[in-house]
DNA sequence: ATATTAATTGTACGATTGTGCAATAAAAGT
DNA sequence: ACTTTTATTGCACAATCGTACAATTAATAT
């Protein structure tokens, strides 16, 4: 009789792609609503699926949350360095660029700021996290070092192994702090604003000429 | 026949200094374990009471972490920065002391930095978070500021409102992210270490000579 | 001593949580 | 067309949450 096409319930996802969007839906009521929100039932709502299938994709809700916490994590350091490693650039710029780039959205925003301390409070109570912690703040300052030794070197100024991580360091704590207060208080440090200060602080560290 | 003197049940206390007892109770908890396991029964059990009794002195669970959150700020702030007025002593001491003050237990410490972010994450969500974040924030860099302006002005920097304003925001990013990563990695960034770069770099963001 | 006050306890309740498991159905293989 | 596979759903469950409220009991006033 009703030879109309019956529409399929669900769609059967790739795995991988499930996984993801189940992680991405994570992150989205994080930011939105914060961790204590982020049930298995907001979550999967948010994805679109019944809650029980997180658990067919995850053992457990902890291990999406690893999951998450690493997606996030290196997406951030990719979006903030990203233009680090290209040497046809001169350096001022490449360093410009990974300031700018850290300190505007979506890197410098109140909603990457909820989701990173959301988890950094998970990260003493559990080794997983504490691995994924040390690891993509390791690899953020290894990304970051090269950058400082080059111009260390091209100031002439020592560069032994002890003074690029020093500044390193320094730097690194400069855009850091930038970025937590920028990400508080939107209204009062724009980007722009904490571009220049950043730029400004950075290179009178690195001893460069602070053009103008 | 029993002329024993029977040992009473609990202890009465002053309502005031009750509430202290669960404020801090709380904090203990959330440093320990985190914001999720601050329940009433966890906090409750903390402080030896029984659990009901948190409702007596506290019309929500609310309006406990609004106290705690506010106890702590209050408290964090004047731990950083309780020798920023003492006139008696010549200014670089005083920004050395702060420096030193801030970046070493109990600021610099990856039990306070849990506190922190579990509280951080509530701010957006709330509005008397809001309030509470911004009251203390702003206080925290309203005390910083006359440092910078008379450390300007000791070096006939240019003293302008606007410059002594991004100088402080630029000094006040500088602590806040040495603060982070010296709590979260306390071995690898040492009070002694931490205090080290922070005064070279606050110095030289101020141009006051750095002394060695 | 006795009465009054309110700080404290004990217990119960509904709501929400993560998890377990059987039923269903979409997609792929035959 | 039929079977197989497994992604997906739906429901039930025990545990834990914040809250409500009546019963105690320490402390104070009379």
């Amino acid at each position: 009789m009703n030879a109309a096409p019956k529409e399929p319930k669900f769609r059967r996802e790739n795995p991988e792609q499930r996984r993801e969007q189940l992680i991405e839906a994570t992150l989205r009521v994080i930011a939105r609503k914060g961790v204590s929100a982020a049930t298995v039932r907001e979550i999967s709502a948010e994805a679109g699926v019944a809650f029980s299938l997180i658990r067919h994709h995850f053992r457990t809700k902890e291990d999406l949350m690893y999951a998450a916490y690493a997606h996030h994590m290196q997406n951030m350091a990719h979006l903030s360095l990203s233009s680090a490693g290209d040497i046809s650039r001169p350096l001022p710029d490449r360093l410009r660029q990974c300031i700018r780039d850290t300190l505007s959205a979506p890197v410098t925003n109140g909603e990457s700021l909820q989701i990173w301390a959301g988890f950094i409070q998970m990260v003493p109570h559990d080794d997983r996290m504490k691995q994924i912690h040390s690891d993509t703040y390791l690899g953020f300052r290894n990304t970051l070092e090269p950058l400082i030794r080059e111009a260390l070197v091209s100031q002439g100024s020592p560069a032994t192994p002890a003074e690029v991580e020093a500044k390193a360091i320094a730097c690194n704590a400069v855009l850091d702090g930038l970025w937590l207060e920028g990400s508080m208080l939107p209204d009062m440090l724009p980007p722009d604003r904490l571009t220049a200060l950043a730029e400004e602080t950075v290179f009178r560290i690195l001893g460069l000429p602070t053009s103008v």
